[in-house]
DNA sequence: CCAACCATGTAAGCTGTTACATGATTGA
DNA sequence: TCAATCATGTAACAGCTTACATGGTTGG
């Protein structure tokens, strides 16, 4: 059950309440989640898709031309077999914005212990990705760096490490709430 | 002259020395720039889109079936065109890793004003960006936010000042240099 | 000589973009 | 009533992914 990451964010947003088409486009265009296309020829076939493959259904009950779309008990288990993957290295390198969706998605499921297990999955992997950037920068490719690519670079650590201190303080976070 | 990101990541590579095809894909497989595909699907097609658009030419030169691509003045003038955009505050949300790769390529510019204006640009959006998140916090949509939801925009909001240290830190660096 | 890697390419299929199109509802 | 917005759709196209395919070169 492969979804795509539109396909992950709409199921997402349909865990925690039935909504409209239209009202999910608007998510899209206005709040932060802007990362995501809000254009109709991409959030309506997209959720095609999730009816076609059960994951949600469409509900025809308000006014007409208007249609409620609810996730069903396969979407909600696909959508917490998503969120139950441990946060890879490459995760961390290739699609970083995807993880804290999902960590936001995590909601839904309101787990303390699976919540903490997927902080320290990317806390873990965020260590090994730290590794290996500092090791290129110690590397022969590193050390031929001009002042643009050391700056760059060192955007990209920084950018990392104020992930990592942030995942510090979500563990402590959910380890001190009441179970 | 709308190229995909991928084009302009390869024009950016072609623009600090000519390569082949494979040690492209290289760069994408084994170094940081690894949010791009290298799978030869997606790598040779696009090389074959620049050089039909005339940004680079293929040369045959080198032991039969390996063929090195140098990037000619017109790619080079598209490529100056693009890193001369300001940052826009839509890149900041929707792109930023894009941002990063920009500014390292205006190392084969090396142009000390063209450089500090667009790190200028880059400061400027990421204000009225951080502007926008902590307004939303503060609306009705952000009071009612989990602490799900509430510590993965706090993440946002950090990845943002991050960068918005960094980019003082960059602006100091370049106007200590001599020109 | 054989495995591993170098080096390039192509074809099928899916996704998303852009642009266009339609009709309903709401407020001035 | 008229404009703006709500609400959904579709068709053409470009791009990327996956998988497959081919042949050259190098080192043990």
């Amino acid at each position: 059950m492969n979804l795509t990451s539109l396909g992950y964010a709409l199921l997402g947003l349909l865990s925690q309440q039935p909504n409209t088409g239209y009202a999910l486009r608007n998510v899209f265009e206005l709040t932060p989640m802007g990362a995501f296309s809000s254009s109709p020829g991409s959030i309506y076939p997209a959720l095609d898709k999730l009816v076609k493959l059960t994951l949600v259904v469409k509900n025809q009950k308000l006014a007409k031309q208007k249609s409620l779309y609810h996730i069903t008990k396969l979407g909600r288990s696909a959508l917490v077999a998503w969120l139950s993957q441990n946060v890879t290295v490459s995760d961390v390198a290739k699609k970083p914005e995807l993880i804290l969706l999902r960590f936001s998605f995590l909601e839904s499921i309101n787990d303390k212990v699976l919540t903490i297990g997927f902080l320290t999955s990317f806390k873990i992997a965020l260590c090994q990705h730290l590794d290996y950037l500092h090791a290129f920068m110690l590397s022969a490719q590193g050390n031929q760096l001009s002042t643009y690519g050391r700056l760059a670079m060192e955007s990209g650590i920084e950018q990392y490490q104020t992930h990592w201190k942030w995942v510090e303080k979500a563990i402590t976070e959910f380890s001190e709430i009441s179970n």
